[in-house]
DNA sequence: CCAAAAGTGTTCACCGTACACCCATGA
DNA sequence: TCATGGGTGTACGGTGAACACTTTTGG
């Protein structure tokens, strides 16, 4: 450390901090994240992830929590902490370390985000759709679905996307939008239950004119973990 | 944002932000890690990892780039961003957000890391006789431990530990200095060569009182990269 | 009885794992 | 010739992938 360490503080100039969020879930059976349209400048009109300033007595995960809150009513849902962005000029305004977090949302709980004052618009938007957000977001989202996909593999990550109960195929649908591409319905249900990780309710969904499926709860929600 | 876009900046007071590096090599079969033994307070005499505050107009990279160099002569290894540690009182002096690294250093790469101004001491320490160190960075060297080894299985990083020629058995040991368990010779080698990602160097290792063991090198030192 | 989604088993290829002996060299 | 680490192949079991038909309901 450099700190002169006879004084209080390091003598010089520091960077603001943010915390900036990559909400995602799945709408329509496709990956959708949940952006905001800037009502100020700069990048005005600009579509930009949801996040905010630290204050100075507040924990970096605290600080990505309440933002979120702050700015979509979201809160209770699954958030971690994806990366560090800190190119010298990604804010045009001043120094600006972002510390950024994705956020997964289940399929029902969301009926409309709110707006905050400071955000004209809040919207969710198809993942595959996104054309280019304001200041680096787009980079970040990038990083963020990359991250998701690779923790499908190794992770029940999944299962936050679901409400509190749910059926297999809409546990698949999931599965399918994050990956992009089909599954065997067979492979893919012998593969869900071996995790022992799911158990029935015992109720069934009747969804149309067709056979009713089995609704499944997650066993123990507290810990929905990494399993692997 | 909430920062009134009419001032130049951000109002309120700005965290310190450091880069901080857990370098790793393998030394005598084990995994260790390069600390810093503090020469002031706070936690005068403690070993830290390597780092210090971020220029104002510096990226994240370089800033841990250089620490690194400035406080232990090495430069040009493989160096990653791990997660940012941002608890509220983690240094008693002041509000500091600590973006940490984690570098890899060949075996051979090493001679004595030479030790800057403001630290007393650096040196290399085995992993596992890690006692407590200063401020947070016990749990940020076991975060990067964790990553690490888990890294391990679906990436070919142990390469980042190999001088430019090596044998198989030399990788084979830090295969299982990373693990902390032996591993087959006959699997291991067969696993290695399928990646088709080394190739003999031609020359022989000649290293005591038994047959030579051959020499290999990275196929495309440019990008040994994930393979998965 | 028809449309639509739910539900169900078997086969095969591949991969990771277990396992033991001969080879080349220096002393 | 002996001690030491270098170098090599096969057999087995488990896992992931491919694949098609019956069941249950509403209209």
């Amino acid at each position: 450390m450099r700190a002169p360490e006879t004084t209080f503080s390091y003598p010089y100039p520091h960077p603001a901090v943010t915390a900036d969020v990559v909400v995602f879930t799945i709408r329509d059976g496709r990956l959708s994240i949940l952006l905001i349209r800037r009502a100020n400048p700069p990048y005005q009109g600009d579509w930009a992830l949801p996040g905010g300033f630290l204050d100075i007595d507040e924990d970096l995960d605290a600080c990505a929590a309440r933002e979120l809150a702050e700015e979509t009513g979201i809160s209770g849902v699954y958030l971690e902490q994806l990366y560090t962005f800190g190119a010298t000029h990604r804010d045009p305004r001043e120094r600006v370390i972002s510390v950024t977090y994705y956020a997964l949302v289940p399929q029902d709980a969301l009926a409309t985000p709110r707006a905050a004052s400071d955000a004209a618009e809040v919207g969710w938007h198809a993942f595959d759709d996104l054309t280019s957000l304001a200041f680096d977001h787009t980079e970040i989202a990038e990083m963020a679905h990359r991250r998701l996909v690779a923790k499908l593999d190794y992770s029940t990550i999944a299962f936050q996307f679901m409400p509190e109960a749910f059926t297999l195929s809409e546990l698949q649908c999931v599965y399918e939008a994050l990956r992009n591409q089909p599954l065997d319905k067979r492979n893919f249900r012998k593969r869900i239950l071996s995790l022992d990780l799911i158990e029935e309710t015992g109720r069934k969904r009747r969804n149309g004119k067709h056979r009713p499926a089995r609704e499944y709860r997650v066993r123990h929600p507290k810990r929905v973990e990494i399993i692997k």
